[in-house]
DNA sequence: ATACTGATGGCCT
DNA sequence: GGCCATCAGTATA
């Protein structure tokens, strides 16, 4: 499997979102690989989009958004949950990729003791879920993942049918559709209508 | 099926 | 002090 080189992230936000629809994720965990298929992604950029953590200019929370192409953002949201996110841009000065689900491929015994759940359909439909399954927290911030480290992207399969939707969670920037799915697959953090 | 709510903590104004 | 790019549980139908 060949890995995701930098520029394959060094593209506008909202075509490497879509893009890592199919692309395969690994994490090593304790000599384990954990890995997962992208199926849902949403795009954040900088200039025009105010539902985005770095359209305020950089803070020391989003400092990585302003970072390298391919390396890791990662932040802890509502007391509770990490949301992992991928450094992507082009002619901007931030922007990143949220993995909101991921179809789990191997590892699935982990992930279901980090989860605390049986459910596999439950595992990774969602960003603070996926995160936990694969332990994913804000020791990962800065990660360079186009390195066969601890956690890279591999290429995939070609996803069967794309959907844009808006975005998830958000308050403002609802006319962008900047959230991608594979249409129909099981892990998506909502339905897509 | 949808709707609401509490948990819980770091960061930003 | 208020605000979240969320989740799991409960309630109501």
């Amino acid at each position: 499997m060949n890995i995701l080189d930098r520029s394959f992230f060094q593209r506008n936000t909202v075509i490497v979102a879509r893009d890592l629809l199919g692309m395969i994720l690994t994490k090593h965990i304790d000599g384990k690989r954990l890995m997962g298929r992208i199926v849902e992604t949403e795009a954040y950029c900088f200039a025009n989009d105010p539902a985005s953590h770095a359209y305020r200019g950089k803070t020391k929370r989003n400092a990585p958004m302003f970072g390298t192409v391919g390396s890791v953002y990662v932040y802890f949201i509502y007391g509770n949950h990490f949301c992992f996110n991928i450094i992507a841009k082009k002619d901007s000065p931030a922007g990143a990729v949220l993995i909101r689900g991921v179809q789990p491929m191997k590892g699935i015994a982990i992930m279901k003791k980090h989860r605390q759940h049986n459910n596999i359909y439950q595992l990774t439909n969602g960003p603070g879920k996926l995160a936990q399954a694969f332990n994913i927290t804000t020791h990962d911030n800065c990660i360079d993942v186009t390195q066969r480290g601890t956690l890279f992207m591999t290429e995939g399969t070609v996803p069967e049918h794309i959907v844009a939707t808006t975005r998830t969670g958000i308050s403002v920037g609802k006319d962008k559709l900047w959230r991608f799915c594979i249409a129909g697959n099981k892990w998506l953090s909502r339905k897509v209508t």
